[in-house]
Formats: structure tokens, C-alpha cells, sequence
DNA sequence: GATTCATATTCCTTGGCAAGCATACGGATT
DNA sequence: AATCCGTATGCTTGCCAAGGAATATGAATC
């Protein structure tokens, strides 16, 4: 994977808040736009842009489309994301996002169970 | 140090090539030039981008300017320059620079040297 | 099949950066 | 003071990315 392409999709504030996010696990796009408190659109276009490059995949279940990190991230990728972990520790918006996202994770349950049950019929955590 | 200033500054090719030569210690932008191979302005301007933004640092010597890594660094920029560098280990284009480097090093042993030694009268490594 | 919900895409405007050319600056040499 | 050398800055062009509004898509529900 190319150094620089990683680091282009780093330097841009919303896509670093998603990729702390998506270090917690699977997050589906109802949810980061309740975590992050920003407009669909914008999620979605920098979802898309991480998802053309590489950094995330994604994997749709009803209506709802679950976004991960790789599987198998390769070295260079894999290392830039412990990095920004280990900057983002003491980040305020990152430790705030983080601590939304435990707030709803009742309302996610199913897709931390491994997306073995059925995505509920209506979002409720927006 | 703003994590996306830094992910700004490490995304365009030159650049990363300029810190990573710059690991190996302070060089000077005639140096630059004969190991990247590219033209003054080019160097002149990304080193200008990095010096801005607080990732490399300068000082005068007579004619010539030699750039180094900043003395105190703050911990996200350490902590990414470490990961560019263990990411690079393997990389073609920056082996290539390094060993061109290494070549050039007689040249400029008085940059090496402390900087005690007077700056010679002309750049002889081109 | 029409509607509803979640998500993606298109179109538009705006801003910033890369690259190259020409030129300016600062220091040393003659 | 005129010149040379190393380095920096203005200027222009072209590209790409961000943001927002509107709209499209795809799946589920009624």
C-alpha cells in the first residue's frame, strides 16, 4: 500500500475522528453520524473516500451499511493506525467521540455480535 | 503539534523523501538537490512547506542553509517520524536517496562535523 | 406498488497545493 | 561595486479535495 495515499486520507480531521472510531470495531453509518454529530453527507464522502483507498471495508445488512477496518491491513497501514492511536490517547474530541460512541453501543448491539442477528428495523440512536 | 499539520506535511512524495534523508542528520539544500535529483525550487519550496509547519528547522552558514529535524520535537512528531521511518526501511526510492547520500557525504563533512569548521566556498557535490 | 428509511452519488462553489519559470535576496569573492 | 553562488519568493496554471444542497439508489415495510 502506498505510504502516501495513507497519509493523504490521514490529514483531514473528520476521517482521523472515523478511523479512531472504527478502532473500537464495526461501526455502521447511522452511528458514526451520531457519534461525530456531523451531516450524512459528510460521513459518507469520507467513508467513501477511506473505503476507494483502502483504510476501511465495508459490508452492507439491510439497510445498514457496517464499516470496519481491514482484516488484513497491510504493514505500512497497520502501523500508521497504531501510531495515530497512540497520538490520539489524549485527544480531546477523540476521547469525546469515543465516549458518545459507548453511549449508543446498546443501541448497536448486533453489530458487535458479530452481525449474526438481524439489523434492527429503525435506527434509534440518532 | 496538530496531528493533521503533520499528516499534511507527510503527504506529498518529496517531502517524506526530504525526512527521510533528513533522519540521518542535518543536510544542506545543496545536498538536497543532488540527492533527490530534483530542481532547486522544488526542494527550496517543500523544505519552506516543512519549515513553516514547524517539522524541520534551519540555520545560515555563509551561502549555505542547513535544514535538521527540530531539536525537541514534540511527541506526535516523533512518534510519526519513527513510524515514516520504519515504513520506509524497504522502499526503493528511499534506500536510493540514502545511498546517494552516503556518497556525497565527503562533500559535506563540515555539516557533519558540528558545523564548527568553516563552510566551504562552493558546492562541490553536484 | 408505494412509501419509508439508510446510504450513496451528483453537481456546484470555493480554497489550497504542486510545479515551473522568472526573478529577488543575502553572503562571499574578486 | 560588480559578480558569482546558494537559496528563497512571486506569479501563473492546473488539479484535487471539502462542503453543502439536491437527488438517486437499494432494501424493507405497509
Amino acid at each position: 500500500m502506498d505510504l502516501i495515499k495513507i497519509y493523504e486520507c490521514l490529514c483531514d480531521r473528520t476521517r482521523l475522528r472515523l478511523l479512531n472510531v472504527l478502532a473500537q470495531g464495526p461501526v455502521c453509518v447511522c452511528h458514526f453520524q451520531a457519534v461525530l454529530g456531523e451531516p450524512q453527507v459528510k460521513i459518507s464522502k469520507h467513508l467513501g473516500y477511506l473505503r476507494e483507498r483502502g483504510l476501511v471495508e465495508c459490508e452492507r445488512h439491510g439497510n445498514w451499511v457496517v464499516y470496519a477496518l481491514p482484516t488484513k491491513p497491510p504493514r505500512e497501514l497497520k502501523a500508521n493506525l497504531a501510531c495515530l492511536q497512540d497520538c490520539a490517547r489524549e485527544n480531546a474530541v477523540f476521547k469525546r467521540d469515543l465516549a458518545r460512541l459507548k453511549k449508543i453501543e446498546p443501541a448497536c448491539a448486533w453489530v458487535r455480535a458479530g452481525e449474526q442477528e438481524k439489523a434492527p428495523g429503525q435506527c434509534r440512536c440518532r
